[in-house]
DNA sequence: AAGTGGTCTAGACCACTAT
DNA sequence: TAGTGGTCTAGACCACTTT
């Protein structure tokens, strides 16, 4: 690879037919690939970068934006960037508790609890929870981690009419639909999913250690009981690169 | 916190708090939601805005970046930026044929084929479809457009031992899987699907109409006859504003 | 031909993280 | 406190679209 042309005289590199980015792009892949550079690793500060590959900081600032879009590497806030470790697959209709789906690909799940308070639905909780506006809710907001990393961020709204005192519980270890079924003879027994890619908004940037306004993946569910009852609406909020979607079943068309 | 006293003599203006590029966010918000700015409709030149807000195009494109990521304009490949029309609704496993699914929901789709062909299976394909490396299979790719605007990028790879002369078909005006079942008495009764966020790549970039790299929701398919067998692979890409999956069964946990 | 977005240069200051 | 990423300024040239 050709060395860097400072400033004046490029002359007649080889490598000069593509434009700065897009070789920066490939200059950073190589960085990826190449060297022991493992997930989760920390590239070089920018400043570092730009000396070693002689662009300015915008550029080499769009060429990382870009692989962060990939998914190949991510940044925290104001710490840095770093490589992706491989997507987590989440098989929407497996419902597994996060524990387990993490811990069944070789990896370590932790849950922080953020918030776990009642409160009165606004319109578009209680519209997909079926119940009147203002009627109280729970309101349980976690950060989910997965070796080491924050990942996941939900706010779930549970109606309080269907699992009294749950607060009460250990939200940290066990899972909600465990809880449901344990405690409240509850079973999800059909699941409702919404998705699309949006981005973080400040509260759960700030609990992913990411910046507001990277790429997300957005997840909504409402989970209904035995009786066709919506019992809980989730808002999930996923650091894009994290995770795969997977999903297999019959389809349900009539033809 | 100081007002940040852009340059010369802006005087006294009281919404000077936030910083610049997200007061920018919210006059285009409000630009967006205020005027009669339509879905589809054209934002003024990026030269206009600049100087209209009295802002660098730097800061200014990054607002517009940001705002892109949030869904709610999208650009055309040096033709400028536009408003996002409302997400289409696609119901994952309700398995519509593209057309029903756009014009269901009042809206107009177009299909263009771009290539149909067949080549070797390569390893990646030929994992999905549980045939050898190197097997020939049907290779057609389309870009299809709602109410004018090309949003879908799809890559179809077909055993060619299942549906042989498929190509002969009008691939613009006809549906594949009604063409399975009409022709060659194959039906889809399992899908599997795996989602991503990514970018968009050069060719996926060139048919829609966008900037390669820009933001993208990948959406991958295998679907399997009534003898569970993969009779196809479908890889689409499509831009990230212009859908909302959707999706509704029952869990498959034994639990 | 004029205007547009796409890309790039060469700096700067600030808030925050890490040491 | 030194170094980091986050943000911003004030320009420039080019390829392409549109008139």
């Amino acid at each position: 690879m050709p060395p860097p042309s400072p400033t004046s005289a490029p002359s007649h590199h080889p490598s000069s037919l593509t434009p700065p980015a897009n070789r920066l792009r490939h200059a950073l892949l190589d960085m990826l690939a190449d060297k022991a550079v493992g997930h989760g690793a920390r590239l070089p500060s920018e400043r570092q970068m730009m000396a070693s590959f002689g662009t300015t900081r915008i550029t080499l600032r769009e060429a990382l934006t870009q692989l962060e879009a990939e998914g190949r590497i991510y940044r925290e806030n104001r710490r840095g960037w770093f490589v992706s470790p491989p997507r987590l697959r989440y098989d929407l209709l497996a419902c597994l508790p996060f524990r387990e789906m993490v811990e069944s690909q070789q990896r370590r799940a932790e849950t922080y609890v953020l918030e776990a308070t009642h409160r009165p639905a606004s319109a578009r909780i209680a519209a997909r929870l079926g119940i009147m506006e203002g009627t109280p809710v729970y309101h349980i907001v976690r950060a989910r981690h997965v070796d080491g990393r924050p990942v996941l961020y939900v706010e779930h709204h549970l109606r309080t009419d269907c699992f009294p005192g749950i607060l009460e519980h250990d939200l940290e270890t066990r899972s909600l639909t465990e809880l449901y079924r344990s405690h409240y003879s509850i079973r999800v027994s059909r699941v409702s999913f919404e998705l699309c890619s949006t981005v973080l908004d400040e509260r759960a940037a700030d609990a992913l250690r990411a910046a507001s306004g990277g790429p997300a993946q957005r997840v909504t569910r409402i989970n209904f009981d035995q009786n066709g009852r919506a019992i809980d609406y989730d808002d999930e909020l996923w650091r894009h690169d994290a995770i795969a979607l997977t999903l297999s079943a019959a389809p349900q068309n009539g033809a």
